[in-house]
DNA sequence: TCCAATTGATTAAGCGATTTATCAAAGAGG
DNA sequence: CCTCTTTGATAAATCGCTTAATCAATTGGA
């Protein structure tokens, strides 16, 4: 079938072990090759249209070159989270510039750990968690099967690797954001309970609050739960609050979330932001999509996903990453969902 | 390191072949195992935890049950075109239902095929691709490699195996729409040159446009080139034009694309529908989340892409699939663009 | 009763690479 | 001139699993 490296060598008039040698350019004491030798190798391959065995390879040195990616939801890269389909990008590009390749695993987040069973598989050399659960199974299993992994937004634990951003400032910012426009009464659609984010985001929250002197209310924080439909409900709720109670600002702790709630704003035949000015979070293509434009807070969420796989790489390479809980800054992207800019704004 | 078939043979108090046999099941002449030895095998393996090595099985078997996805653009989950990231959703699914993996490759129209080099990489068993260039090296590069690959939105010709939706009847029940509610100036936001769906879907408009006995007015089709920029500079173009010519409905060829020209509609002042109606394609989740909602020609993204994992399995397993060409139906999915609903549908 | 077929299991040969141990020849140093 | 090191290369073991070849012990049919 496949011309494998017997033939080479015997074409070159060589052994296999100097082929091997010469193509992956090794250079211990044991074997080493002269350059004739080599440019005989390179031709003979060249000839038969040689390529390794990436399996091959495997068995014989315990490593893949392939990482594992796994994703919290199988709709990660459609109406689940657009954070997710971003990070994808970022990883991917930067697999490919590191010569990695990438096997994708889904449902993550998955409470019966179905999925997960499939990524216990010993063709990884590692694995990328993207938002894990706290109590994910996969941790252990990756454990106990030696298989180095790095989380992408996980509660920092020590002894574990995770790339975060800061989520604390992340909410901070965007509530002050809406105080600075005047706004006192501001709710947040927080994430679901068991996710990372949830907490320092409504942490940031009331941070903001209590720095602009305003009252922190928690019947103004309702779980959305990071999707469109939890969103959109919650939105409903809060706008049928009466007049001096209902909120006049909405932080959503999501793209998705605040979309869900930009509809539920407009249906009940309110402007945005005249009426209510809105925050989201995540900053990725899709808060350019909305109508208004969204304010977001950015993540770089590009190079989160970089850095995963250059830590991953390091550990699988037996090198040590030098930050193993590295915090990612954010930045307020201000659009024309909460009025501080004209009207008729693009991205 | 990991525990081996090896020693679970040994705590077995059998061979190495029983235990592989025991394991998958095997029923051949040459080997078989009774009720007891597996039951001690089954023991064995339990008590130590065993997992088979997967690379191991491969080199053996020369299988990897690892299928490879080719997406066209390394955004393509995210601002590139939705249609990836639902497809790619229907692909899982059925992959894992199949007990395969996937390994995800994108960049697949990048001309210079850079990132197809890794793709030819025989650790997968298959590939699906997903529209690909109609001069992509891929194909190629498969058939030389003797990858079995199936194909999603490819020209279908004699000897292949792409899985397809009904472009033309597309392009026509879309304008078709536009046409029943009155209009008489419909503009085509066509796709790009190069890519397999463009052709029929302007053909599908122009024979619409005929069978309503309107005129085929080649001013009015422009190349917007399946993206969101495309689309908003192509409609500004049009609402440019002086008032008689000016189209009163878009056809895109694309949700993205109809999005971009969403944009430009409301920056020029006009409302849709009322000024200009607009139907966009494939009805990607992407479609409910416009404002107002989209209008979208529905193709059964889900179903093609467990469509082509099925046939691509197929093959792989030395079946033949019933249809190496199918054509799935499409419909429309009416919502408020196009004038035809009550504003404040939702979805 | 005898030969053939079946059952249950083992041994060993791959699969296609990497890598260690080994060795011959050549060059260096005293 | 002899030993020591370096250079260049090979043979063979190994990675963990599958499977063909083989064989002993039963079972069954005529």
């Amino acid at each position: 079938m496949a011309v494998t490296i017997k033939e080479v060598a015997k074409l070159a008039n060589t052994s296999t072990a100097a082929v091997s040698a010469a193509l992956n350019g090794t250079r211990s004491k044991s074997i080493r090759v002269s350059e004739a030798t080599r440019e005989r190798i390179y031709a003979a391959a060249a000839q038969l249209g040689y390529l390794s065995n990436p399996v091959a390879r495997s068995l014989a040195t315990g490593k893949s070159k392939v990482l594992g990616l796994m994703l919290p939801y199988v709709e990660a890269f459609t109406d689940h989270n657009p954070f997710c389909a971003q990070v994808t990008n970022g990883i991917m590009s930067e697999m490919v510039r590191r010569h990695y390749n990438l096997m994708l695993y889904t449902g993550g987040a998955a409470a019966d750990g179905s999925h997960a069973a499939t990524l216990v598989d010993s063709r990884v050399d590692g694995v990328i968690l993207v938002m894990p659960p706290a109590d994910s199974p996969l941790f252990l299993k990756c454990e106990s099967r030696h298989i180095p992994y790095v989380s992408i937004l996980r509660e920092q634990l020590e002894g574990t690797w995770s790339v975060n951003a800061d989520d604390l400032e992340g909410g901070r910012i965007a509530t002050a954001h809406l105080a600075s426009m005047g706004h006192t009464r501001i709710a947040h659609l927080k994430g679901g309970e068991g996710i990372t984010t949830t907490a320092p985001r409504l942490a940031g929250y009331r941070r903001a609050l209590m720095e602009a002197s305003l009252p922190v209310d928690n019947t103004l924080v309702f779980d959305a739960g990071f999707d469109w439909r939890g969103g959109y409900h919650v939105a409903q709720k809060m706008l049928a609050m009466p007049k001096p109670n209902r909120p006049t600002a909405f932080f959503a702790a999501n793209d998705l979330c605040a979309e869900g709630a930009m509809r539920a704003i407009r249906e009940a035949g309110m402007s945005i932001p005249n009426d209510i000015a809105i925050v989201g979070y995540d900053d990725t293509w899709f808060a350019t999509m909305t109508q208004p434009t969204l304010t977001s807070v950015r993540m770089p969420i590009d190079e989160m996903g970089a850095l995963a796989v250059q830590m991953l790489v390091d550990r699988v390479e037996g090198r040590i990453p030098a930050d193993p809980l590295p915090v990612l800054p954010v930045s307020l992207t201000v659009r024309a969902s909460c009025g501080s800019l004209q009207p008729q704004m693009s991205s």
